[in-house]
DNA sequence: TCCATATATCGGCATATCGCGATATGTCAC
DNA sequence: GTGACATATCGCGATATGCCGATATATGGA
């Protein structure tokens, strides 16, 4: 858990808002038949709902995953992602000590 | 209470160490007998503390402040600078609510 | 295999941040 | 006013970040 990463990638109010958008499936569109089951959500609908380019959403959630408050899993073409709840209890904690 | 500012003030691990050092005066030398009764820790002790140069911590110390995260209060020739307790708690609750 | 779709990575330009030395400002003592 | 000292600001080159379009990669279907 590097701190330094985790607070850079948190330096940024559309990632910010990405990962609170995630707190509730229903922020996006519905998910394909295909993909009821599944928990996190696809890229396609994290782009849409911030409006940027795909290539600048892929890379937030680079930084997201690398920082680890976000995991993926892939399924089919779709890369699914969805908070780490744990990870991301675990930055605060330690703000609140460190700071 | 801008976060966006706040957190590129704490997106530096020199800045949250200054923060920290700022808990606790004994982080720092005695202080002057004319400034025994003041509060806050002057910009040369945390130069000194830090290692970087004297502009650059001048600056540390205004982005800090400007982000609400301290206070400063001139006394002569020294300015001193202290934690602002219910900012540093106000970006804790802020962060703790958004994320 | 070839194509369509979803996502990731690359290369680039604009802007921001890092940390510095030089210089300006403010304050005190003389 | 002059000099000494503490701090603030300026200007710089180096590096990082923002965000993009273009391209590469991965997967699934005809």
């Amino acid at each position: 858990m590097d701190i330094n990463k985790t607070l850079s990638a948190l330096n940024n109010p559309v990632r910010r808002q990405i990962l609170a958008w995630l707190k509730d499936r229903s922020n996006f569109p519905p998910p394909l038949p295909e993909h009821v089951d599944l928990s996190g959500v696809c890229v396609g609908y994290i782009q849409e709902r911030a409006n940027l380019s795909q290539s600048t959403i892929s890379t937030y959630m680079r930084l997201l995953k690398d920082a680890g408050l976000v995991t993926s899993e892939r399924h089919g073409q779709w890369t699914f992602y969805k908070r780490n709840e744990d990870a991301i209890a675990a930055t605060l904690k330690i703000l609140a000590e460190e700071l």
